[in-house]
RNA sequence: UCCUCGGUAGCUCAAUGGUAGAGCGUUCGGCUGUUAACCGAAAUGUUGGGGGUUCAAGUCCCUCCCGAGGAGCCA
């Protein structure tokens, strides 16, 4: 940390040279633009022109660029990932935020005498200045190196302690802040990134609004979760469990909505599941009745696990996931009632009766039944929450929709058409012993022009877990919240 | 909250109740194509805390703390 402080000065504050003299009114733009154009992320479809800013003749690029400058002169700014040295030779490879890193090579013949100690200096996650051309070569993973001419150590790094052998997860989750830099962290939330881009590509484009629900509220929400207590002024607070039911009176407004953000949840659940704060998606859509929200879901699944496989193979294939299963998620996904589920669970040798409520084994049991999500519906209107609407058929049974992902991901969507009617939904607010008061508001949009209308919500991080086959939701979020876990 | 397993060097782990060990990382030296590079050398310990049994405890007993997985609950 000591003698590199004085070259941030010139690390970050480099004028562009070309500033001056023959500048055309192009390059002066662009100049003007340079740290604006550094900041943007490396790994955009190739919009951002993160080349314009020139240093000196050498212009300062990503390494996701890398190959629109083969054969030139570059300067790369970075991380030393890893370094491998031989006495007049040295490995270093470089990670700039791009989704590859590139091998820099330096030859003790090819560079001065400085490069060389820099060389030396360059230990693990030091950040460093290099300036080399850009060649080809079968030999590196990515296809390219650069023949480094120039290597510049801005903070020399002692004792990184994530090293390139094993660790425990313990040992990672004190250093999650350093855990990002991991390879294996940076593909997984990469796709979680991907995923939430998806997913609202997904709603902005079939018109849906969004609509931010608040993370505030004063009363439970479904009055079934254990919920965080905060201070108001003076009066409970409570972080919000779901957005769903201040989305309904939005569905009235703009008639199909969706919220997107974070949930939390205190209950004391330990296991890799689980998550004390999760973000959820939530649509919610006004005349949407049930056979119609089995297929909105179907159709979201499909389409957003498609568009993540189109942007992230790379990612996919650095985390080894077979992706011929995400490739399979193709409507119709297969769907069963929850009596025949629970009929299925019991041919099994499972000891279950109507009523029950499926544990994680039985989910795995009806999820590898098939090749692709499934859907359950139909389940007891006691297990589920009061706001659902009873089928027709058998007012025994709430329309309401879970789907469970394959390979044990557990339950990942669930959703249902809610109750319209307002003194049916009275009466279950009284029977579940819910403070009639505090949902008024709720009440009201059964008073004022009723519309039946059926919505669902999906937990991102089960949904990327699946995505990236992560043993646990604590790898698919940057920073988990867990029982009695919050640092970082 | 309950059940199971665990806590030894910076990290990952060894060590019949009898002298505290290895690999990686670090430091020093060697090596011109390495991909978790390799070869040689060195430094690194209040064995989670407290109490007990014993001639002797990392090891057995009690207790507390911390971690991992699971159950319940859920997305």
């Amino acid at each position: 940390m000591r003698p590199a402080a004085s070259r941030f000065g010139r690390w970050s504050g480099r004028p562009p040279t070309r500033e001056c003299g023959e500048a055309t009114a192009a390059s002066r733009a662009r100049s003007a633009d340079l740290s604006e154009s550094r900041s943007e992320t490396p790994a955009g479809d190739g919009a951002a022109p993160d080349d314009a800013a020139p240093v000196g003749d050498v212009p300062s690029i990503y390494i996701a660029r890398l190959a629109d400058h083969v054969g030139e002169l570059v300067e790369l700014r970075g991380w030393v990932d890893k370094r491998r040295s031989s006495g007049k030779i040295g490995f270093l490879e470089l990670r700039d935020g791009s989704p590859d890193t590139v091998q820099g090579v330096v030859s003790r013949k090819e560079v001065d005498e400085s490069s060389w100690e820099a060389m030396q200096a360059a230990t693990q996650e030091s950040t460093v200045r290099l300036v080399g051309r850009v060649v080809e070569d079968a030999r590196a993973p990515s296809g390219y190196e650069l023949h480094v001419s120039e290597l510049e150590v801005l903070q020399a790094t002692e004792e990184y302690p994530i090293t390139p052998k094993e660790h425990g997860t313990a040992f990672l989750m004190e250093n999650r802040h350093l855990w990002l830099r991991s390879s294996r962290q940076r593909a997984i939330l990469r796709v979680r990134s991907a995923a939430i881009a998806a997913i609202r590509e997904f709603f902005d484009r079939r018109d849906y609004v969004l609509i931010d629900s608040p993370i505030l509220t004063p009363a439970a929400c479904e009055g079934t979760s254990t919920l965080f207590e905060t201070d108001y002024f003076g009066d409970p607070a409570y972080l919000s469990q779901s957005g769903q039911l201040y989305l309904e009176p939005a569905a009235a407004a703009f008639g199909k909505v969706y919220c997107f953000g974070p949930t939390f949840r205190a209950e004391k659940s330990k296991t890799r599941r689980h998550l004390m704060e999760f973000w959820m998606v939530e649509p919610e859509v006004a005349f949407l009745e049930f056979d119609g929200l089995c297929a909105l879901a179907e159709e979201f699944l499909a389409a957003v696990v498609g568009r993540v496989l189109e942007r992230c193979r790379g990612e996919l294939e650095s985390l080894e996931r077979d992706v011929s299963v995400l490739e399979r998620v193709q409507a119709p996904f297969p769907r069963m009632r929850y009596r025949e589920a629970i009929e299925l669970l019991q041919g099994e040798g499972k000891e279950l009766q109507f009523g029950d409520d499926f544990g994680a084994e039985e989910e795995t049991i009806l999820a590898s039944q098939f090749d692709r999500p499934l859907m359950i519906t139909h389940y007891p209107v006691a297990s589920k929450a009061f706001y659902m609407q009873p089928d027709a058929e058998d007012p025994e049974l709430a329309l309401a929709l879970d789907v469970i992902a394959p390979e044990g991901y557990g339950e990942i969507i669930g959703g249902s058409q809610r109750i319209h009617d307002h003194d049916l939904l009275a009466r279950r607010i009284d029977q579940h012993e819910l403070p009639r008061q505090a949902f008024q508001w709720y009440l009201d949009i059964r008073r004022y022009g009723a519309f039946p209308h059926s919505g669902f919500g999906m937990g991102l991080e089960r949904f990327v877990a699946w995505l990236t086959r992560s043993p646990h939701l604590r790898e698919t979020i940057p920073y988990p919240r867990m029982l009695h876990k919050i640092y970082p």
